[in-house]
DNA sequence: AGCACTAAATGG
DNA sequence: CATTTAGTGCTT
């Protein structure tokens, strides 16, 4: 049986009542697995509730439904293979199949005994790719997820899965070459290639065998190893990873620290429901510890052999992190992160799926790693907009975790400094636990924001007088500063002071930013770029101006003030090359006085204990912008970045520049924090009517044909309306409306919005809708998107 | 999504 | 007439 429902509302029992426009709807039992062919070739009695009923004309035959690599959301049938695979036809199978002019792998979803089709039309499977059926609460989540955010089974699989399996290559990556250095006694003979030599010595440091990807990592190419061994110095033997036993005895390398009464309170309600799906938010403010509470549930878990899952922030994953994870335990503990191979991906998930990991860490993708002993999950940064994927399938990996977690009936927990309104609302309505952590180890209250009046004042670089006073006194003080300002580039406009001409992108309904480094005019919302003109291209005048600010004018301003200080930049643009920002970080941290200027890169969760000062150039961001969700963003950055200032030993100050000072959200992040301003933010939403008290999905419409877009978007609109009020269903659908800057790449973007008081009912009305642009000739020629649960109106 | 097929557009 | 390109339709 599925476990009851933990996002409220939501209907996921497998069996999909069909619609009125019926496609074939994605059905699966969690005891799916027990559905095989019996020696008779008979269909055994648990496949019963999976065969469709029988055309009583035709003959029953074996059919396979399988979930393909296709934007299409439906399945497609086959006939079995001659010869059935050793453990007979289950569902989860990984196939190869003929489709179209190729061949595709997909997996076997369901079975059948007949066809829509006819028998004739049928292509058969060419190859059954597994001796075994892909785990079942990976095939769960799969399902789970398509049908949420009703996107093609088939597509939503592909994207769950590693690249290695998704390219049809059997399991069993648990191979990877190591090197292994050659004593030859002529050393010598390689002095004439020093590369060759350092490697060499590099081998001999790891007489039992260094990883092709250790030696890369260290800075070397496989030329030079293959070098070496036509020399005769190294030799690569293939070896199975270690299937490394959980480690008897203590599961601890190093000791736990110890807790303050708060966070041992937290851990002892933890402890109460190990075994059973206990949804927790722990809301703590930076430098509360969290960590720790993670760290201990974990080890809780680990000692009685089960898994833990932690997902972290796309930020998040940095070596410290995955350092303090590792040295922690002595079980293993493997992290998914962007620099793996294709091999190393398949082995993690197979530890996973075998039992081997105990603790895997990994970012948004991560959710879909298997469990053989799932023990808990655990989502770091619980609000942080990484978790949701703005393409595809628009999932948010969060709201899987907690899908999740009641699958598997274990606990879950959500950890914040700034929980997002809809985890804080269901913490405070009583659904999820509440974990309080208020104190900080440092005894320093968290800084209070200071509001500065940027009206009427001249600035320097975007930053007030007593903003650049304050900086002065920081660094004479020997500590450092941290300018936070949300906007790349030197000057997001370029102007002509005598006619007004304005530099546009071409492309877009935005404004090219000015780069000096190096100079040029840029989009930011396309890739488009041009040469910076030296007059008006409008009226030849040579009087072009910069308007407001961006890092780069800020860090130009700052050094020009404090030309013996360094000023370091951190944003997209100068953290390109990769490891550089490791290394200023290292650097910041060494503790020198020194100014940093930075994007949001720099507000989330590093460690900069130095910095006693932080500078918000421009608060206004989320005050008056059109998206209800951009207050709740903004004071989320806000008290980020507030986080940094004075996390050791010593005090900080936050100034935060605002052309609303009066502003009373804004006062009451000051005054009061953001746990005071959320719920009363929450009090708003929940009068207007918005989320978390409404459950909304985005339809995207977007074609390089404006008309095209709308016309759709209005035939879709009219259609849904017409529908809802047929069926009697209280959905609301606004628009169309043209999205916030509807041109994009030459694109027009066409928004309709559906809001409903239930998630069942949102479903069903976005199903419907979902349904009616597959079924409509028209919605051929406009690209469309469905987004559940958006995150911005962008 | 691919991908292949068709019809229109370019080119000599 | 050959070759490229935009539009359309299909995949079990």
């Amino acid at each position: 049986m599925p476990p009851p429902d933990p996002l409220p509302g939501t209907a996921y029992g497998f069996e999909k009542t069909a619609n009125r426009l019926t496609a074939p709807s994605y059905r699966f039992r969690a005891a799916a697995h027990s559905s095989k062919l019996n020696a008779g070739g008979q269909l055994s009695d648990s496949v019963s509730t999976q065969a469709r009923p029988q055309d009583a004309t035709s003959s029953p035959f074996q059919v396979l439904k399988v979930a393909l690599p296709s934007p299409l959301r439906r399945l497609f049938d086959y006939l079995p293979t001659r010869q059935p695979p050793a453990c007979g036809w289950v569902v989860g199978l990984r196939v190869r199949v003929p489709f179209g002019r190729r061949e595709v792998v997909g997996v076997v979803a369901e079975l059948a005994n007949g066809s829509e089709l006819p028998r004739t039309k049928l292509r058969a499977i060419s190859e059954v790719l597994d001796d075994a059926p892909l785990p079942n609460d990976w095939q769960w989540l799969c399902h789970f997820a398509a049908r949420y955010y009703q996107h093609s089974l088939g597509d939503t699989m592909q994207l769950a899965m590693p690249a290695r399996l998704r390219q049809g290559h059997p399991m069993g990556g648990r191979m990877q070459t190591l090197w292994l250095p050659l004593s030859r006694g002529d050393e010598l003979s390689l002095q004439r290639a020093p590369k060759q030599a350092e490697l060499y010595a590099l081998l001999c440091q790891h007489p039992h065998g260094l990883a092709s990807r250790a030696v890369t990592a260290h800075g070397f190419t496989r030329e030079q190893l293959l070098a070496l061994q036509k020399k005769g110095f190294a030799q690569p033997q293939e070896t199975t990873l270690a299937a490394t036993p959980p480690a008897g005895g203590n599961l601890l390398a190093s000791p736990s620290l110890p807790l303050n009464r708060e966070q041992a309170s937290a851990l002892a309600v933890l402890h109460e429901k190990l075994e059973n799906y206990h949804p927790c938010l722990l809301e703590g403010v930076t430098g509360s510890g969290k960590t720790e509470i993670y760290l201990q549930l974990i080890e809780a878990l680990a000692a009685k052999g089960k898994q833990s899952l932690v997902l972290v922030p796309e930020i998040g994953l940095t070596p410290q992190t995955l350092a303090r994870f590792k040295s922690r335990f002595r079980v293993p503990v493997m992290a998914l992160h962007s620099g793996l191979t294709d091999l190393e991906r398949l082995d993690v998930w197979e530890a996973a799926a075998n039992g081997r990991a105990l603790v895997i860490i990994g970012t948004r993708s991560a959710i879909f790693t298997p469990l053989k002993n799932p023990g808990a999950i655990i989502v770091d940064e619980e609000h942080d907009g990484s978790y949701k994927q703005h393409d595809g399938l628009r999932y948010n990996a969060r709201d899987l975790a907690v899908a999740r977690a009641h699958y598997h009936n274990i606990p879950l927990l959500l950890g914040s400094a700034t929980p997002s309104f809809e985890s804080l609302q269901q913490a405070l309505s009583g659904t999820y636990r509440h974990l309080r952590l208020t104190q900080r180890p440092s005894r320093h209250p968290p800084a209070k924001l200071e509001l500065i009046d940027l009206r009427h004042q001249r600035r320097q670089g975007g930053l007030l007088p007593g903003a650049i006073t304050a900086i002065k006194n920081t660094l004479k003080a020997g500590k450092q500063a941290l300018v936070f300002i949300n906007r790349r580039g030197f000057a997001p406009t370029l102007a002509c002071h005598s006619c007004g001409w304005i530099a546009e992108c071409g492309q877009c309904d935005s404004r090219m930013t000015l780069h000096r480094q190096p100079p040029l005019l840029a989009c930011h919302h396309c890739d488009s770029r041009r040469a910076l003109p030296d007059a008006c291209p409008e009226c030849g005048s040579g009087d072009l101006r910069a308007l407001g600010s961006g890092t780069e004018r800020t860090e130009e301003t700052l050094q020009g003030l404090f030309p013996n200080v360094t000023v370091h930049r951190i944003d997209r643009d100068s953290t390109r090359k990769k490891e550089s920002f490791e290394q200023i970080l290292k650097e910041i941290q060494r503790g020198e006085p020194c100014l940093l200027v930075g994007t949001q890169m720099l507000a989330k969760g590093h460690h900069l204990p130095h910095v006693t000062l932080v500078v918000v150039v421009n608060a206004d961001g989320g005050l008056y912008a059109a998206d209800f969700r951009a207050m709740e963003h903004s004071a989320q950055l806000l008290e980020q970045v507030a986080g940094r200032a004075g996390r050791a030993a010593h005090p900080g100050r936050v100034l935060v520049q605002t052309l609303h000072p009066d502003d009373p959200h804004l006062g009451q992040l000051a005054e009061h924090g953001y746990g005071a301003l959320a719920r009363s933010l929450l009090e708003e939403r929940r009068i207007a009517k918005l989320p978390p008290f409404c459950f909304m999905a985005l339809l995207r419409f977007e074609s390089p044909n404006e008309e095209a877009a709308i016309s759709l978007a209005q035939q879709a609109a009219l259609a849904l309306r017409e529908w809802l009020t047929m069926v009697n269903l209280a959905v609301r659908c606004l628009g169309p409306v043209p999205a916030p800057m509807e041109r994009r790449q030459n694109r027009y973007h066409i928004h309709i919005m559906l809001a409903a008081d239930k998630r069942s009912q949102r479903h069903t009305a976005a199903n419907w809708l979902v349904q009616w642009l597959e079924a409509n000739r028209d919605a051929r020629k406009v690209r469309w998107s469905i987004d559940i649960d958006p995150q911005t109106l962008a």
